[in-house]
DNA sequence: TGTACATCAGTGAACGCGCGTTCACTGATGTAC
DNA sequence: TGTACATCAGTGAACGCGCGTTCACTGATGTAC
């Protein structure tokens, strides 16, 4: 025996959620049916009930898998540290690496942050809203934000985190990738403007 | 005869797109049926096809009927000037009262923007842009913009909406009713910071 | 004003299709002894 | 190691339902004369 029952169930359920995210770039996960993911796998359609409860407890599990993704590339920003000239440029150039490699990921989480089942919706909320924490603790961190109340560190942090977002849905806009240079040129110089408009701010109050 | 035969026509095609806005709250528009829209107006599925050819048509007719809502929001805003102690709390006050006021259209907008079919994503991206592109001559007429390349004033631009489409996502969050006093200082204080970031950064150049 | 005809928004029956879910099943894998 | 039984991922038939779309239609509104 080359495989085990436990092994081989696990790799049928991640070819479905596979799947589900290949089907998932035509259309939202609301418009999903279990027999299309079925199909495509190549299993009954009943088979599917042996994974998951249904198409949003499926949903629910590429929320999660997406964001491991995303924490995956967090680590990648802080090692990038010493090989750019700034944090900034490094940031931007491992997001866009990010972005690419794991396109349907992001696609999937831009997609059902409004479009998806209220759970999913949830869910992805809490997971964007805990990024941003990890993000106001990275900022505490960085010289000349010593003085910064929390709030405004979490304001901030939102400011840079939907930028962040806008960067993303650009990478990912069809016709991106002839305009890429100057979308992370963009990217590096926002991210400037804002750094240097909160630190001046601050210092004003 | 108190209504002609075209008015009532016209009628039944608005009583569609409202009744599509109140089916679409719930689910993206690539999920929402025909025969569910039809049930809604009240006419018998056959009779949809007199006003539009498929859903997507009657998707494109919503962006545009969302982007007119924006655009006279717009305008009160450039009309706001006065009435506020400055410019920002003002327009994030216009902002957020018409996100209350019309609702449906920016859940809509958010929704399709990258749920929606093709089509539909297209011409929402394209109206971004336009509204982009009227925000940079508004900023241009602003002082200390002066000396500003037209590439500066996007990215300004895009930086701003980025920003104000984070404060309507928050605005439009379940639950956001209790917090929003919070959404709109952090908002103020987000596109302050931005302005700050942006006229000290060009300074320096 | 009256008549004869055209237009066309909305009707209602019918179609074939994919859907989620039920159920009893098969047969390979796993376990107890 | 061998046997008898349990587990359970995947099968396949069947169901009732809502779907988009076709078609011929109705009857009120509109128009030409």
């Amino acid at each position: 025996m080359t495989e085990t029952r436990g092994e081989r169930k696990e790799r049928t359920r991640q070819a479905i959620l596979d799947a589900a995210l290949d089907l998932c770039e035509q259309q939202p996960l609301a418009a999903l049916s279990l027999r299309q993911v079925a199909k495509e796998v190549g299993i009954v359609p009943t088979a599917f009930y042996r994974h998951f409860d249904s198409i949003e407890q499926l949903g629910l599990a590429l929320v999660e898998a997406s964001f491991a993704s995303l924490r995956a590339m967090l680590r990648d920003v802080r090692r990038s540290g010493p090989a750019y000239r700034s944090i900034i440029d490094g940031s931007v150039a491992v997001l866009v690496e990010h972005v690419h490699a794991q396109h349907r990921h992001f696609a999937f989480i831009a997609r059902e942050r409004f479009a998806g089942p209220p759970a999913v919706r949830l869910e992805i909320a809490r997971e964007i809203e805990l990024f941003e924490r990890e993000l106001a603790v990275d900022l505490a961190h960085l010289p000349g934000t010593e003085t910064w109340s929390d709030a405004d560190l979490r304001i901030v942090s939102n400011l840079i985190v939907n930028a962040m977002v806008g960067t993303i849905e650009a990478v990912l806009a069809p016709g991106a990738d002839a305009v890429e240079e100057r979308i992370v040129e963009t990217a590096g110089t926002q991210l400037r403007m804002l750094m240097i408009g909160a630190l001046n701010w601050k210092s004003r109050g």
